[in-house]
DNA sequence: TTTACAGCAGGTGGGTTGTT
DNA sequence: AACAACCCACCTGCTGTAAA
């Protein structure tokens, strides 16, 4: 049977697509995103109508996402009730192994930060390096936060504007509000850049112009900030470009994280930003 | 008091255009 | 070719309001 298989194409990088084969279990069950099973002639090729084939979609149970199929495929005569099942269980089995791996791991996150837990007052999260809570101490999240990232800080509901700390095998996720700031300087020269200092640690990223001019509004219009209409109006002279102010903010939060708070655009709270000139004669 | 709905603000993926 | 800037379309979430 697996000689005749690959006679087929059942082999390793072959493509199975709707598009490519037409209708078949497997790329049938990817487009339709539900089980398929076919029986003979009810395959698009002729040359798959000695065969019965039987796909379960197979989804990862942390996100949802579509990760492949599992197909049993044989001659259409020995097609038995149970394969439909059979698949299914192979489905959940899977399905159930990518969740118990995927708690293990949060749990070995968990007691590799305990030491560091044990030392540090306050709220305090620990994630994986897809944002996925293996703890959180203080105030109450849910299960994933934004992923975290080298010299990035992110908001993060409950914690505000947040710096995360590397650990071998993921972050340490602390808030910055009272004496712990996050201090900016705003270099506004030909090739603007942003000197971040949070903590103990401090990095510096080159903007774009029109960033760091969205920098300086928001600085100028301090705690009540700037609405988007008002950003259009600075950015723009006129009030007719807020889809292009919002998406240039929103690039920017992309960049900065929880840098800039919404409603309406301002710098979050326990931001505090100075302005400098780097070019000699530059306004 | 609850629910459905509309309107609005804001976020974001992707396409286009202009510049370097 | 790569990048920045701009724009559009579509989506989500919040809020106010009317109806049940």
């Amino acid at each position: 049977m697996r000689r005749r298989a690959d006679t087929l194409g059942f082999t390793e990088g072959a493509v199975w697509t709707e598009a490519q084969v037409g209708t078949n279990a497997i790329g049938t069950a990817l487009a339709e995103v539900a089980p398929v099973e076919l029986l003979s002639g009810e395959h698009f090729e002729q040359d798959q109508h000695t065969w019965y084939c039987t796909a379960c979609p197979v989804h990862d149970p942390r996100t949802g996402d579509l990760l492949g199929v599992i197909d049993i495929s044989g001659p259409a005569l020995t097609l038995h009730p149970a394969i439909g099942a059979l698949a299914e269980t192979g489905r959940r089995l899977m399905e159930a192994q990518i969740w118990r791996c995927h708690q293990e791991h949060l749990e070995r996150l968990r007691q590799s930060a305990e030491p560091l837990l044990a030392a540090t007052s306050g709220p305090a999260l620990v994630v994986d390096d897809h944002g996925w809570v293996a703890h959180s101490s203080g105030v109450a999240v849910g299960a994933r936060i934004p992923a975290p990232a080298a010299r990035q800080t992110l908001a993060v509901p409950g914690y505000g504007v947040c710096v995360p700390e590397r650990l071998p095998n993921g972050w340490l996720v602390r808030p910055y509000s009272g004496g712990r700031k996050v201090l900016l300087e705003l270099d506004l020269s030909s090739a603007p850049s942003l000197q971040v200092q949070a903590g103990d640690t401090a990095w510096r990223r080159l903007v774009t112009k029109r960033h760091a001019e969205i920098l300086a509004l928001l600085h100028r219009a301090g705690p009540a900030g700037m609405s988007a209409e008002a950003l259009s109006q600075a950015l723009f002279g006129d009030t007719g470009h807020l889809i292009a102010a919002r998406a240039e903010v929103s690039r920017l939060r992309r960049q900065l994280g929880g840098i800039v708070a919404t409603r309406p655009y301002r710098l979050a709270d326990g931001v505090r930003l100075t302005v400098t000139h780097g070019d000699a004669g530059e306004p």
